[in-house]
RNA sequence: GGCGGGAUUCCCGAGCGGUCAAAGGGGUCUGACUGUAAAUCAGAUGGCUACGCCUUCCCAGGUUCGAAUCCUGGUCCCGCCA
């Protein structure tokens, strides 16, 4: 199909059907009519630079609009991430130095363009006009009251809780919304947790007279526990530039309730039909390796796991561990910390509760001290998913 | 500005001056089971070549044979009133 040639109106619906909600009603179809490229804004926060499976879904969508040949406008949050994040709860968060806010940009936007097209995109920092004039963040004040940036659910909940809650976080909303001012947005996107957010930006851009935005809100993907929001501080999240196992692994791991969200969401299509959920699960991990790493790697992806948790073998390529040869006497946990990272403690521990094996076998149950040629050359195992070989030399 | 409350191990949160490496929950790890790294059940969870030793309870001092627990002084946080 030719989506260029849909007219305003399917085009309009293309786009939200898989939206939550496209506000206010018939926007979106009335700026398509412009029938110029639209400026499709999105904002981005540079204190987490890696992008997992959940921030896709706007990507995604946001790619449809390059498709449809618009214009992103990618807003990367510099100067309020210089300030620093106040919205951590209790942890406060160092504000960063423009360096490691250059250094996240880019990364993002190296990961973007996984998804993005990346000859239809404009890259904006907002201290290019959010290091304003006191006079000026006066009028921008005044676009808003108390009363409607705090009936925002987060921050009634917060205040109700008596957790504390900035001036400064009071006065994000309306600073987000400045920025579609500055950019001359046309559309916004976000997750559902952005509504009102980019709701706030229509009035802010109303009183600065310029032309108010459409708002298309997306679903938020569940993590790999199926509950909860994907992201990195719940460690439910599948990072786009994993190695193909682990996204493979990961993908697997998400529990059948959730798997016709991940479909629609990531995939854009419903599970097959005519799959059952252990191969529909299979048919997208394959998937997600290959967008996002490969096609071939996808094949390789579902053999090493099947190789480890379906038959119990052993992945292909193993990391090596280096025993010296002088030592004729080896000591378990000091191995096993060797080997992992993990600390001899830990290692007895694993010992002791028949976590580690030497080609298959379990080991620990007796002496914890091992002749040198019993342990050369052989595979070393913690739990069932950490693998390395025993060099000595 | 006034008055109160608080800071504990990865997180939340118990904790009589000795029996506290510190309850409980979450998380994590391991085992069993499984199509799965899910669910469920069980165990473990400061460090250390380890039936013992070492370092922890915001920081610095102090009292004591002995302090996470008491005192003094800091730092930070929260609430209420103005």
């Amino acid at each position: 199909m030719g989506p260029e040639l849909l007219t305003p109106a399917a085009a309009a619906a293309w786009l939200a059907r898989d939206a939550v909600d496209s506000l206010p009603a018939g926007e979106l179809e009335r700026k398509l009519e412009l029938g110029r490229p639209l400026r499709v804004k999105l904002g981005i926060d540079p204190t987490a630079p890696d992008i997992h499976l959940g921030h896709t879904v706007v990507l995604r969508k946001l790619r449809e609009f390059q498709d449809l040949g618009h214009l992103v406008v990618l807003i990367i949050g510099d100067y309020t991430a210089r300030v620093g994040d106040p919205s951590g709860r209790s942890d406060t968060r160092p504000s960063l130095s423009a360096d490691e806010i250059e250094r996240n940009a880019r990364t993002f936007q190296e990961q973007a363009f996984l998804v993005l097209d990346r000859e239809r995109i404009e890259v904006r920092h907002n201290g290019e006009w959010l290091n304003m004039a006191m006079a000026e963040l006066f009028k921008l004040m005044r676009t808003a009251t108390v009363a409607q940036i705090i009936e925002r659910e987060d921050f009634s909940k917060r205040m109700a809780a008596h957790t504390p809650v900035s001036v400064l976080e009071l006065l994000y909303p309306l600073l987000q919304g400045y920025d579609s001012v500055a950019v001359r947005a046309d559309v916004e996107l976000g997750g559902t947790d952005q509504k009102f957010n980019l709701l706030l930006a229509r009035d802010v851009q109303r009183a600065y007279g310029v032309a108010e935005q459409a708002v298309l809100t997306m679903p938020i993907l569940p993590g790999t526990d199926g509950e909860r929001r994907m992201s990195k501080s719940l460690g439910n999240y599948v990072g786009v530039t994993e190695a193909p196992e682990d996204m493979y692994g990961k993908t697997l791991s998400v529990p059948d309730s959730a798997l016709g969200t991940w479909y629609r969401l990531l995939l854009g299509e419903p599970p097959p039909p005519d799959l059952g959920p252990r191969d529909a699960k299979r048919a997208l991990a394959r998937a997600l390796v290959a967008r996002f790493h490969c096609r071939e790697a996808a094949e390789p992806a579902e053999r090493a796991f099947d190789r480890v948790h379906i038959e119990g073998g052993i992945p292909e390529d193993l990391p090596e561990v280096v025993w010296p040869a002088a030592e004729p006497v080896v000591h378990l946990p000091a191995l096993v910390s060797r080997a992992f990272g993990v600390s001899t403690s830990e290692a007895r521990r694993n010992l002791a509760q028949g976590g580690v094996r030497l080609d298959g076998e379990q080991v620990g149950n007796g002496s914890l001290d091992v002749p040198v040629s019993e342990v050369a050359d052989t595979v070393l195992q913690l739990g069932k998913r950490r693998f390395a070989r025993v060099r000595v030399e």
